[in-house]
DNA sequence: AACTATTTATAAGA
DNA sequence: TTCTTATAAATAGTT
């Protein structure tokens, strides 16, 4: 897709494919992501490793993810419309406490995450196999390169812009 | 992303939040279609509706699954070789049959597809409600896309190209 | 891991 | 809605 077009066909060289496989899973967890945060749906991509039976799950900010899921089990409200109202909220205040948050967020998340995973497994057969195997490495790498970028924005502005900031990194 | 540069936060109009949500499912399931062919790997996506529990998954092509699924499954192989093998056997051989496949493939496709959410919807609790709805209007046209884009393809093509074909469309 | 030349995805507009 | 098009984003090959 860029140098050169690329041949919608497996990859064959285990050097190059491993490559693409890292570039391309960042790319969609990204974009699972972005779905999430500009659609307000829950949403997560599940990509199996090279040559092994571990799974890697990327859901959604699990904290906006249930707090979704408990408006949506209100009875009876006119959704659409009080959605609106409860992501701008939780904007907000997620906005208000980021700076608090930033230094503990790298572990909480990869608890968050273990936790989602753990349930996945417990629950899930895939494809038929029960997954039973998972590697967080990829997890911490992807969390730490977004870390580096929030950190840097964060240098760039006041307390006051930082809802701003909590927005655009899709927290 | 384009004729503007979007800020990543929820979008409140409902129209345009509609038609980014539909463009931007497509684009992700096209790459989780093309990561799983390019790298030999499982992948899918699970996707909420917008405003309702429906859940949206997207496997990919359940076929190759349970080939390399089957395969990973031997006993102390050399996975990665084999893997090479297997995945230019399969695709010649769906090359092969591609034509005859062609007709039954859309009805054939959305069978599959109920049977793994059917799966899904039995075994997971996602974000900690169960699945109890699903909707496959979207698999639908995203099917009806790409069988027309395969047709077009295969109408330029001797019998001989087929399996060329079988690779390009990530069957 | 960082860099760019290109391809690809996509936001607006028709 | 589908198509078009200008621009942003992703990424293949390279360093």
């Amino acid at each position: 897709m860029t140098r050169n077009k690329v041949k919608l066909a497996y990859i064959t060289g285990d050097s190059k494919r491993s490559i693409t496989f890292r570039k391309r899973k960042n790319g969609i967890m990204k974009k699972i992501n972005e779905i999430s945060t500009l659609c307000g749906v829950e949403a997560c991509a599940i990509i199996s490793e090279q040559n092994s039976p571990q799974v890697e799950v990327w859901p959604s900010d699990s904290g906006v993810r249930s707090v979704i899921s408990r408006f949506r089990s209100l009875p009876g409200v006119e959704q659409s419309k009080k959605m609106v109202d409860q992501e701008v909220f939780l904007r907000q205040t997620i906005g208000k406490v980021y700076g608090q948050l930033k230094k503990q967020r790298l572990e909480t998340r990869k608890k968050e995450m273990t936790n989602i995973i753990d349930h996945y497994i417990q629950t899930v057969e895939f494809n038929g196999n029960s997954m039973s195997k998972y590697d967080l490495n990829d997890f911490s790498s992807f969390i730490d390169e977004n870390l580096k970028e929030v950190d840097r924005k964060m240098k760039e502005m006041t307390i006051k812009d930082q809802d701003e900031v909590g927005n655009e990194v899709g927290l």
